[in-house]
RNA sequence: UGACCGAUGGUGUAAUUGGCAACACAACUGAUUUUGGUUCAGUAGAGUUCAGGUUCGAAACCUGAUCGGUCAACCA
């Protein structure tokens, strides 16, 4: 009966349970109602203007996600419709960020810029149908007519120009008869409606701007509510999946497919991901590392992709953890320690355990021969036997992390102490004798006595030892650069901030901290594509920052700790 | 005050679509453990924003209120 337990929970594990939300709900609605012929097809459009974070990744796994569930299709588009603020750097970074994640686009990388010839004609098309119109006021004036959510706004004194004249001045734009801003084309629809995306909203502006695909064919430029819907109904997309904000476009995103007589997507909103003790908006993000916050996109602190990845967090993590949050329509902020539940969990099957000391004291073992050393077998993952032993050099004097010994323990204080007997890591156990301090009082040395019966680790009489701590071998020990990174806020929402303060007056001091570690000589033959456990602290990446003789790692995150000491 | 959207433990998401609120994270016990890690077992915490209504029965449906979000770029 166990074995059939057993056997049923394996298989439950093996699943990547799909949450099916609000928008599979539709979709499943949709195939079984046979629209769109049972097909499913979504994209992920990102602009490419700024770096892609965690929020992307959300909606990466979302339209992905959802095109592989439903063995669909989901096309990479590039909104680039804006080209004063797009940059084919950021289509690359793009592009390895989904990779990296482990999506796949194949043929289907697609540009809004490579439908700018037939959303011109679809302006035509609405000219023509006397559905827009080219409109002489300025932005300012523009705004000014445009009234308040709750004032209606006034009509344009060029709204009822003839369809020849539109068409004519339509094609004077194009042709860059114009400078930015003297004209633009409109639509039609209604300066009374509530909805203020509905008062006859810009369709196309003049932009005397070399596009970064398209370089200086075009001089007018569509605007986001006109090229968008346009683009996935280009694209047979079936279900177009957005934010939030977005919601108040939609009436005009089907009222631009409607007038068009095209092929009808549907647009779908979800609540964008929150993330506690940190941004999320790319104007402070970009801030952030304009004013040298962050060393770069990439810091290890920042909630972007890259900035994760060189963190140390995996991909699988992050769509573990994508799937995890869920999708829904209400406002929410994640908790990041959801987030670090998520790389452990994937990290503690993958990451090969090594000893480093972060913070060393030296210990003395009185009692082990001087200039004697030899080498120890240790376990590389106590997850993962395939992964394999190795053997790690110990002689008299060893380094242990300062935290590791006390001289008046509290009550539950179960390492190093006077008198206390604990073991070393595959070593061997070990008891204070006494220690040596400084003239400040500092220790400068604890000396032990220890039992060379129990080597390995276990001692042949069968005693206990309540800790078992990690070492490095003084003589053995390679310096290495670890850098701790802690959360960039201390505050949980930066954004809402007390008078005269903005986010960045809640940047944590402590977010950074670079300390020169000892670790076991391995580190200098470890694979640096890998992920590693410096034992009983945390998991460790190497940062490309390293070279041959100067290795340096990140702490993607501290292992879990639930000592408690008294009194807390 | 206009339109649209939302409201379920500390956090996030569920609830066979009207049948006595579940899962995960976080917290807390305990067991196991050569990582105070992992794993395992368990505890606590919401009666579903409020008020009415429909119903044998409401987190869900209706009405109203309250609170929160989005929208007034020639940004996306």
């Amino acid at each position: 009966m166990s074995t059939m337990e057993n056997t049923t929970k394996a298989n439950d594990e093996n699943k990547v349970e799909k949450n099916t939300h609000f928008i599979h709900q539709i979709i499943e609605e949709d195939i079984r109602t046979g629209k769109h012929e049972g097909r499913v097809h979504t994209r992920f459009p990102p602009e490419p203007n700024g770096y892609l974070h965690i929020g992307h990744a959300k909606s990466i796994c979302l339209n992905f996600g959802t095109a592989e569930k439903y063995n669909g299709l989901c096309n990479l588009r590039f909104d680039d419709t804006n080209p004063v603020k797009e940059d084919t750097e950021y289509v690359d970074s793009i592009k390895e960020d989904i990779r990296w994640l482990g999506f796949n686009w194949d043929e289907r990388e697609f540009y809004a810029s490579d439908y700018f010839d037939q959303i011109f004609e679809y302006a035509i098309k609405l000219i023509q149908k006397e559905k827009a119109y080219v409109c002489d006021m300025t932005a300012e004036e523009m705004s000014n007519s445009r009234g308040t959510p709750t004032i209606s706004g006034k009509e344009s004194p060029f709204r009822n120009r003839s369809v020849v004249e539109n068409l004519e001045l339509f094609y004077a734009m194009k042709a860059g008869k114009f400078h930015d801003g003297e004209k633009t084309l409109r639509a039609k629809i209604d300066m009374e409606s509530p909805n203020m995306h509905m008062r006859d909203p810009v369709l196309y502006r003049i932009l005397h701007a070399e596009h970064h695909r398209t370089g200086n064919k075009w001089c007018i430029y569509p605007m986001y509510d006109f090229a968008h819907g346009q683009s996935d109904s280009i694209e047979s997309i079936t279900h177009s999946i957005c934010t939030l904000e977005f919601e108040v476009h939609r009436p005009l995103y089907e009222w631009c497919i409607k007038e068009l007589e095209i092929y009808a997507p549907r647009q779908i909103e979800f609540a964008r991901l929150n993330l506690n003790y940190t941004v999320m908006s790319k104007r402070k993000l970009l801030e952030l590392v304009k004013n040298n916050f962050v060393s770069g996109w990439d810091d290890p602190r920042m909630p972007t992709i890259c900035g994760l990845r060189r963190r140390g967090y995996t991909a699988v993590a992050i769509r573990n953890f994508a799937e995890i949050v869920g999708v829904a329509k209400r406002d929410n902020v994640i908790d990041v320690a959801l987030l670090e539940h998520c790389v452990r969990e994937d990290l503690n099957k993958k990451a090969i355990r090594i000893m480093g000391v972060m913070n060393p004291v030296k210990v003395v073992i009185d009692n082990y021969p001087d200039g004697q050393e030899e080498y120890l077998d240790a376990v590389n993952n106590p997850e993962d036997e395939s992964a394999g032993k190795r053997q790690i050099p110990f002689s008299k004097e060893i380094y242990i992390e300062k935290d590791d010994f006390m001289e008046n323990p509290p009550k539950k204080y179960f390492r190093l102490s006077p008198g206390n007997e604990v073991r070393l890591r595959y070593a061997y156990f070990i008891r204070c004798t006494h220690i040596i301090k400084n003239s400040s009082g500092e220790i400068t040395e604890i000396h032990c006595t220890y039992d060379p019966a129990s080597k390995g680790g276990n001692s042949p009489d069968g005693r206990k030892v309540q800790s078992t701590i990690h070492w490095v071998s003084v003589k053995h020990a390679k310096t290495v650069e670890v850098r701790l990174y802690d959360r960039l806020f201390s505050k949980e929402n930066p954004d809402e901030n007390e008078e005269g303060k903005d986010y960045k007056d809640y940047l944590n001091p402590h977010s950074l901290e670079v300390i020169q570690a000892y670790a076991e000589p391995f580190v200098e033959v470890a694979d640096k594509s890998l992920k590693y456990q410096f034992e009983r602290i945390g998991y460790f990446c190497f940062d490309k920052d390293s070279i041959a003789n100067h290795l340096v790692f990140n702490r993607t995150v501290t292992l879990r700790d639930s000592y408690k000491p008294a009194g807390k």
